[in-house]
Parts: C-alpha cells; sequence; structure tokens
DNA sequence: CTTTTTTGGTTTCATTCGTAAGTTTTTGGA
DNA sequence: TCCAAAAACTTACGAATGAAACCAAAAAAG
C-alpha cells in the first residue's frame, strides 16, 4: 500500500487526539520532515489540522475527524460505491462519513454525475470537482452534522426517481434493522430512499455489532449493503436471509 | 474604535494579498508577537489564512475574503441590519458578504430568531450560534458562490410569508435598477423577494457607482436600501424619485 | 542489462513560532 | 482625582518551521 505511514499517523491520532510531531518522527521512524510533509498532505484533505509542534484531529465530532476512523476500509467502500455509478446517472447520497468518501469518488471519478443530497457538508466536501453537479435538498439545518433535514426533503425528493441512495448507518441488529441517532435525520432517509429503487448502505463492518437508538424503517425498500472484508459469515446468513444483498469492498 | 489596528491590517492585505509579519511589525509600528495575536484573531474569523511567516487573504473569491474589502462599513451596516429583526422573528437573507456578516450579527445578537437562507455559506457561517435556527432552501448548488439556486427555490420559499429578505447586490443605476452578476442567482432573490414584505438591499455606497449584467427586477417589491454614510445626495434623490427608502448606518 | 528520471527520504540552517515573564497603558470604581 | 485591577503590549528565548542541498532506492527508458 503507497501511503501506509500516512494511515498510521492516522489511526495514532485516532487513539490519542493530538501527537507531537518529534513523537511521530521517534514512533515512526523517519525525520521530522517527512512526517511534516505527510502531515500537509493529511491537512490538505481536512482530515487534521497542524497547529505548532502538533498534529490534532478536526473538533471532536466533525465529520472530517470522523473520516480519520478506519480511513483504509472507507476508502476501499467508496471506490466500490463508485462501481455502482456510470457516467451521467443522478445519485442521492446522504450524510455521514463514508457517504462523503463515496460522494467525492464518484465526482472524481466520473463524468456529467448530478450529486443530490441532504449534506451541506458533502456539497462543500466536492466543490472543487469540476464534473459533477451538486443539487442540495432544503430544509432545517442541523448545526452539528451540517444536513438539512424536515418535510421540505420529502416535497423536494419527490421531484427525482433514481436508481440508488447511498446512506449511512450508525448500527444494525436483526430485529430492528438498521438505525440511526436521531430522528429527524432518520426520516429524511426515509423520505430520500423513497425515491429510489435502491438503497446502499455504506458502512464498516463493526457497525454491525449493535444497533444505535432510531430504526430507519427501510423495509419497504430494496435494501443493499456495501462494507468491508470483516463482515462475518453469521450477519451474513442473517442480512441474506431478509433478502439484504451484500457487497463487499 | 477599539480594533482598529485589525482593521488595518485587513486594508493593507486587500492591496497586497499577502504581507510578512515582520513587515507588518515594522509598517504598524508594534511588535511581532501582537501582530500575531491580531493575526490568530483574524484567522479565528475565517478572513485571512496564516502560513508560516505570512499572512494572507483566502482564496480569491472567497466570500471571506471579500469581507476584508470595506469591512468596517459592512460591519456597520450588519448591525443596522441587526436592529431591524426582533427576538423570535424569521427573516429571508439571501447570498452575498454584506449579508453573511448580517446573518451572523443577527444571529449572535438576537434570540430563537430563524434565519432562512439560500446560501450555504452563510449556513455555515453561522452555525456556531446557539440562539438561532437556520433554514436552507434547497436547489442547484452554485460551488463557486456557495449558493443555491433553481426552481426549488421558488417551491420552498412560497412556504413563508416574512417581514424583511436582506439581499446583496452588485450594482446599480437609475434605469434598471439593482443588478447581479448570475441570472440564476437573479431569479432567486425574486423567488425569494416574492415571499416577503419588504426587500432590504445591503450594500456599500460605492456599490452604486455601476451597474452589472443582470437586472434584479424588484420593481414590484417594496424596497429599501440599507447602505454607509459615503452615499451621493444625487443617488439619493433619484432613489427617493423611485420611493427607495434609504436607511444609513 | 545499463542509464536516466522520478520519487521519497535526510541533513542542515536561517527564520519564525508560541510561551512566559515583565512593563506600560487603560479602565473603572471609590 | 487617585488608585487598583485588568488589558494591551514588549522582550527574551528555546523549540518548531520551511527551504535548499543532498542522497539513495525504485521506476522508466533505452
Amino acid at each position: 500500500m503507497k501511503k501506509q505511514r500516512e494511515k498510521e499517523i492516522l489511526s495514532l491520532l485516532v487513539d490519542r487526539r493530538r501527537i507531537e510531531v518529534t513523537e511521530l518522527s521517534a514512533l515512526l521512524g523517519v525525520s521530522q520532515v517527512t512526517i511534516r510533509k505527510d502531515l500537509d498532505q493529511l491537512e490538505k484533505m481536512h482530515m487534521i489540522k497542524r497547529v505548532h509542534g502538533f498534529a490534532q484531529l478536526s473538533s471532536e465530532d466533525d465529520i472530517n475527524s470522523r473520516l480519520a476512523w478506519h480511513y483504509e476500509e472507507k476508502t476501499k467502500i467508496a471506490e466500490k460505491a463508485a462501481e455502482l455509478i456510470s457516467d451521467g446517472d443522478t445519485v442521492f447520497i446522504e450524510n455521514g462519513s463514508c457517504c462523503a468518501l463515496a460522494a467525492l469518488t464518484i465526482a472524481s471519478a466520473k463524468k456529467n454525475v448530478t450529486i443530490v443530497t441532504n449534506s451541506a457538508f458533502i456539497a462543500d466536501y466536492i466543490r472543487n470537482e469540476p464534473n459533477v453537479q451538486i443539487v442540495l435538498l432544503g430544509g432545517i439545518y442541523q448545526k452539528e452534522s451540517q444536513c438539512l433535514v424536515g418535510p421540505m426533503i420529502r416535497e423536494s425528493a419527490m421531484n427525482y426517481n433514481v436508481k440508488y441512495c447511498m446512506i449511512g448507518t450508525d448500527g444494525w441488529n436483526e430485529k430492528i434493522g438498521f438505525t440511526n441517532k436521531d430522528q429527524m435525520r432518520a426520516q429524511a432517509v426515509r423520505d430520500m430512499a423513497a425515491s429510489a429503487e435502491q438503497v446502499v448502505v455504506l458502512t464498516e463492518s463493526d457497525k454491525f455489532s449493535a444497533a444505535g437508538t432510531v430504526p430507519l424503517n427501510l423495509s419497504r425498500c430494496r435494501v443493499s449493503v456495501l462494507t468491508d472484508r470483516n463482515l462475518s459469515e453469521e450477519v451474513k446468513e442473517k442480512l441474506k436471509a431478509q433478502q439484504i444483498e451484500i457487497m463487499t469492498a
């Protein structure tokens, strides 16, 4: 793998929040100059912030810093997600770190794609990509998550009929299915899903260990999961039993 | 005036794009440490970016760096605009640097206000203010201006009826009135204005020297102008003749 | 297989950085 | 009007920074 050292920096940073350049240099056995170049790179991708003497993750629950967590898996999931999309397609993408990365991958790899999203974060995240058109669904702006919720989402989403709606999730269990942290956002997911032929859940495999608080209730939709290699056979069986297709990145 | 030196730094920066800390220190006759504190402050407001040894404006046509231009006037206009709003009101605010500052001032000074905007930039700009609810009108996302345009704006705006719609402008002349650079954004302004009792144009007085390319066609609306002290008597007369109320900050 | 180019890394150095401690100026009571 | 407390600023200094020159391994070209 190419940028192995950057991945190591990220996972150290996920643990420690904040590390000195000198310590990184000693830990990884390369010169400080090299570490600084890596950090510049990561900062350019908005994954970390550099301060005098340190590197640190962006503010706590910023999506940017959540990207640092399991970054490699997310990258692979995003690439696989992009393969589902053809030039000229329109795709719904919901809020979340995996979704953001998928949106960026699609926007940079495809031509003339329209990305419809309720996430102001994602719109901003991909706005430098020249070959993508972005539509932002309007609504009440949730300040921390930078996403839009409320009845306007449904109204606007009904103007579209697309093949894929990509969403994130917070957890899963056999009984209640995929979950979320927030009732308003869950409703936005349902409203977007209603205008798509197929819902694709983008998530790392470790989210399958426990359910969150708000069920997404996607039972009426055709649902697929796109996750990494580490999904247990046990969970795979349960998903298949519920007619949920599994794609592995 | 309190932060006189910060204003001076800004206007130097508007000219020069990029200045060394050492030079600023010599020019303004204060220590480098003091300059650095000022720069930290300005960076916290996103007006400038610090790089090793230098301070520079954010990227060219970023709204953040346009705020540096005539910052003092804009501040005063924003404060006056905030006086129009009472606790609990809902107000439409369109895209633009004056509007962004007005939105921030309103959000920080008032309680329980709802700001409805088509500007993703503004939503992000004020999202740390705890006492404001933000509604973002959906539509096609314009990448450079970070604002939303297209038919969805009209649909969503019709859900509201508000007293004030605050807008920016690009220029003005006696015949065609206020103007804009972009047809799509001009239409968004009309659609928002249609749901408001009164349109308030927030703009520095020097915009009145020439018109832009796309007329806003606000003739059906009740229009006021909120501008700085330097508006010429000649222009004032012409505006009054068109039943446009003038407020001075 | 050898040569050239590119990439990724190190060392060195003058410069800039933030912190802490000390000094001046402003502010706001009594 | 005067004094104390706070705010604004300076000086001093060791640590961190980016740039440049240099080196080695890998990749590409011949």
